[in-house]
RNA sequence: GGGGAUAUGGCGGAAUGGUAGACGCUGCGGACUUAAAAUCCGUUGAACGCAAGUUCGUGCGAGUUCGAGUCUCGCUAUCCCUACCA
């Protein structure tokens, strides 16, 4: 019979939709598993990296279904976002049509892969069904006191008069549809308090072992915990202190000038008379300036004097008080003591504007370098403190600090509160009523959700566009009933996607988010799979939310993800013209020239100037013009190919290149298990006789190997490598026997999760019952991988030489095994003439003979 | 500047401190075919050799060990993340 892959797939993926194959058993007493990939954000078309991402998902799921677990596997949409309302401002459809229309577009091209998800638990966040409880989730910050409002800067662009995400702004910081410089502007915004849970954010990081090091590095680096001291200075002829944070006390004493960010609120009262307009003049023009110009790499730090001068608390010394660019207002406390001579950064500023340079560490041996010494060393010219370590120094200085008031140890982190307001229309609309009486009011529960207005008109110019709604903004107050106003920011969708991974396990619950029993029942997710660009904010945020709801008593665990895989991404064969800089240097596969040399090479060309192209595999994208197209790879391939070249092809952390004769081989192989499976069945019961011993012990070996491969390392390459060495042993191997039956059960029972299709269609026409996805996994007889003689490796002087047969059960004889290694001929040849004065023995592997 | 990762044939990649290169791709040779495709068989790290075999070989340099791709120390290169974070 005929493999034709797209009739096998479609007719198996009825079947299972049909029977429930996917959705999670009633709870017994079998253990859970929880496989989760990231939910995509429904951009209408699957690309590889998709394809990649729940492959492997969904190969750990089948897998684990038939080890006998109960497994949870859902797929979500993760569905507020900006290309909506771009669409809808472009094409006049509604964010709403717009979105679901992909989102049906996408969930058949998944269901076409036959990822095996309990579609009964799907979830889309920008449903009202979801953001209800998006919103009550809000509501429970705000009562635990995590969720303020502040002033904060946002991205302006004066022409739309709209505020910008930072994505919208191109690098040269213009707005991307209007072209407009884009301003900074100070708007009333909602943040959550994330910066309570820096801590416990960084402490449970060392409790996810099977995490990626680096996602946990990343992490790590972004809370980026500081140890130092707060120190307090003086100044002269004023009432106002400047405090400063450092993690350096020790270099107190080196103190040239003490130096304010621009924007710290001191500048306005400690600017000298006759400095008013030098440092009005130097902090608008900070002002007027990008982040990005301002942080740009080597450019010159600048600054001005304040014109006044601080008290150095520790000498007594009194130093000039600056203002530069180069402090952070949003950092510490917004300013820094200037120490040249042991900070790089303070030391090209004081090179700039002529600053003394007071070095007051020295290297333990050695002369201290030209520039500033940033390391630990012994204290100078430090007064009483000379001659110590500057890491005692350090305790030292803080301690006196905390003894004389003007200072104490502390803690800093970099990490920042997380601003979810967006000036948006397609996101979760804020929960909360703003009341001239009562302040900001939240909107009571029993009146959730607060559902976003249909009739909305998108032009992407002026305020958002929920602020214009009359009808919609004016409400009256929850509490006191005056008439107020409605909050018309929504949140950020990384709110959405905090806690999808939570309402997969009780999804339609209409009560509540989920309950305590199901979460717990549930969470944490036993294999999370994603991509590593959320390395550091949605799997911070989606901690954050766990420990906030196991706070608030919602749930037990502490962690959402108890193990996370970060596959690499899907690269494909990209042309570029050398001779071009910028977007218009690729040269997409399609529009590539042709040239056949002499020896028949073919070289690519660019269509429009004729120059010769390079080629090298990179990351698909758009821009590229290098991706492939997932359905159209299915409609020729079948999905139980594609699915096993993503897998085949590389480790699933590292990148992926997609190789059009890679792919061939896979689909090789898929009919090469096809051939031999149906001819077997043309001959079987004939003959059927005996055991074969060999075969057998391959047919074990394999499913020893398979299952440890598809144990917590997912090395589903090895894997495919072990079922086609089975494979190549079937051809191979006696069909007159009665273990190659077992061998071809065997090989579709582990290709199962890997190609399931295909494999279900073969069990079938094998006549076994039941279907192949109610089989559970094959276990291997410890009995049927023995050997009667192994093959002993012999070295001499640790080179191999030769190599003996030996009974396995002298397979680790010494006397036996240094017999025959010198009767051995090859091995014999290096010990004419020689004395053997060792001989090491690994039992069933190898004797080396140490001569000399 | 800080952090993380990687380095093995023509290519993707395998190798609990014990036969380096499994498995696949490509290339080459052959079978089948009127021919081609498909399929099947053989071969495919380098050098020397008729062969048996020998020598070299896992980015570079040391070290530990009977034995190192693997462990230790020191470099180099590439990639990724992050960054005036005081």
């Amino acid at each position: 019979m005929k493999y034709n892959p797209n009739t096998v797939e479609a007719k198996w993926q009825q079947i299972w939709a049909a029977v429930g194959a996917d959705r999670v058993p009633a709870a017994d007493d079998r253990p859970t598993f929880y496989a989760l990939g990231m939910f995509p954000y429904p951009s209408g078309n699957l690309h590889m990296g998709h394809v990649r991402n729940y492959t492997l998902v969904d190969a750990i799921a089948r897998c684990r279904r038939m080890q006998g677990y109960r497994v949870l596997h859902p797929m979500g949409w993760d569905a507020f976002g900006l290309p909506a309302e771009n669409a809808a401002i472009e094409r006049g459809i509604h964010p709403a049509v717009w979105t679901h229309q992909n989102i049906a577009q996408m969930r058949a091209q998944l269901q076409a892969l036959g990822l095996s998800y309990d579609w009964e638990r799907e979830v889309a966040t920008c449903d009202p069904d979801y953001y209800r409880w998006t919103q009550w989730l809000f509501l429970r910050f705000w009562e635990a006191g995590l969720a303020y409002q502040k002033e904060a800067t946002v991205n302006w662009d004066p022409v739309d008069q709209t505020v910008l995400a930072n994505e919208q702004v191109d690098s040269e910081g213009r707005s991307w549809r209007s072209g407009a410089l884009v301003e900074k502007k100070k708007l009333r915004q909602w943040f959550l308090k994330i910066t309570d849970y820096a801590e416990a954010l960084l402490q449970d990081l060392d409790t996810l072992t099977r995490w990626p090091e680096k996602v946990r590095a990343m992490q790590a680096n972004w809370i980026g915990k500081s140890l130092g001291a707060e120190l307090t200075f003086a100044v002269v002829g004023a009432e106002a202190r400047i405090p400063v944070f450092t993690t350096r006390p020790d270099t107190l004493g080196g103190v040239s000038y003490v130096v304010l960010a621009p924007e710290h609120p001191l500048v306005g009262v400690l600017t000298a008379p006759g400095q008013q307009e030098t440092v009005a003049a130097f902090v608008a023009e900070v002002s007027r300036e990008s982040e990005r110009e301002r942080t740009a790499e080597d450019r010159p730090k600048r600054g001005v004097p304040l014109g006044r001068e601080a008290i150095n608390p520790l000498t007594g010394e009194t130093v000039p008080i600056w203002i530069a660019d180069y402090v952070l207002a949003e950092y510490g406390t917004g300013a820094v003591m200037g120490v040249p001579a042991h900070d790089g950064r303070d030391f090209a500023f004081a090179q700039q504007y002529g600053l003394p340079v007071w070095a007051v560490i020295v290297p333990k041996n050695g002369e201290p370098p030209a520039g500033a010494y940033t390391d630990p060393g012994v204290m100078v010219n430090s007064g009483d403190l000379d001659g110590l370590d500057s890491g005692a120094a350090k305790a030292e200085v803080v301690g006196r600090a905390e003894a004389g008031g003007w200072g104490q140890g502390r803690v800093q982190y970099r990490l920042r509160d997380w601003l979810i307001s967006r000036q948006r229309y397609w996101g979760c609309p804020i929960p909360i009523v703003h009341c001239p009486n009562c302040g900001a009011v939240p909107v009571p529960a029993d009146q959730l959700p607060v559902v976003l207005p249909e009739n909305v008109e998108f032009t992407g110019r002026g305020p958002s566009p929920l602020a214009t709604l009359q009808a919609w903004v004016e409400v009256p107050c929850p509490s006191c009933g005056t008439p107020a106003r409605r909050e018309t920011d929504t949140m950020d969708t990384f709110m959405d996607s905090s806690w999808y991974f939570l309402r997969f396990a009780d999804a339609r619950n209409e009560a509540l988010p989920f309950t305590r029993d199901r979460a717990n029942a549930w969470l944490p997710v036993n294999q999370y799979v994603g991509g590593v660009e959320h390395a550091i904010l949605h799997l911070l945020y989606s901690r954050f939310f766990t420990k906030v709801l196991r706070d608030r008593g919602l749930l037990d665990v502490a962690e959402p993800f108890q193990a996370l895989l970060t596959q690499g991404m899907v690269q494909g064969l990209t042309y570029s013209n050398p001779q071009k800089t910028g977007k218009d240097r690729w040269i997409s596969a399609e529009k590539v020239v042709w040239q056949e040399n002499a020896d028949g090479s073919r070289i690519p060309h660019d269509p429009h100037t004729g120059e010769v192209l390079t080629v090298a595999y990179m990351t698909m994208s758009k821009s590229k013009g290098n991706g492939v197209s997932p359905q159209e790879a299915i409609a020729k391939y079948g999905a139980d190919t594609v699915r096993l070249f993503v897998l085949f092809k590389a480790p699933p952390e590292k990148d992926l290149e997609w190789d059009e004769a890679d792919v061939e081989g896979q689909h090789r192989f898929v009919y090469r298990v096809w051939r031999l499976v149906t001819e077997y069945i043309a001959f079987a019961g004939k003959n059927s006789q005996g055991v074969d011993r060999n075969l057998r012990r391959e047919i074990h070996t394999a499913i020893r190997n398979v299952t440890e491969d598809f144990g917590e390392n997912h090395r589903f390459n090895t894997a495919i490598s072990e079922l086609m060495k089975l494979t190549n042993a079937l051809q191979e191997g006696d069909r007159t026997s009665e273990t190659y039956g077992e061998g071809v059960q065997t090989l579709l029972q582990l290709l199962f999760p890997l190609a399931p299709h295909f494999s279900a269609e073969l069990w079938e026409m094998l006549g076994q019952t039941p279907a192949l996805h109610e089989v559970s996994w094959p276990a291997w007889e410890a009995a049927a991988l023995t050997v009667d003689e192994v093959t002993i490796v012999v070295q001499v002087n640790g080179k191999m030489r030769d190599n003996i047969l030996v009974p396995t059960a002298q397979g680790g004889d010494r006397e036996v095994l240094l017999a025959q290694a010198q009767a051995a001929p090859n091995a014999a040849k290096f010990l004419v003439g020689k004395e053997i004065r060792k001989v090491v023995v690994v039992p069933g592997k190898l004797i080396n003979l140490v001569v000399g």
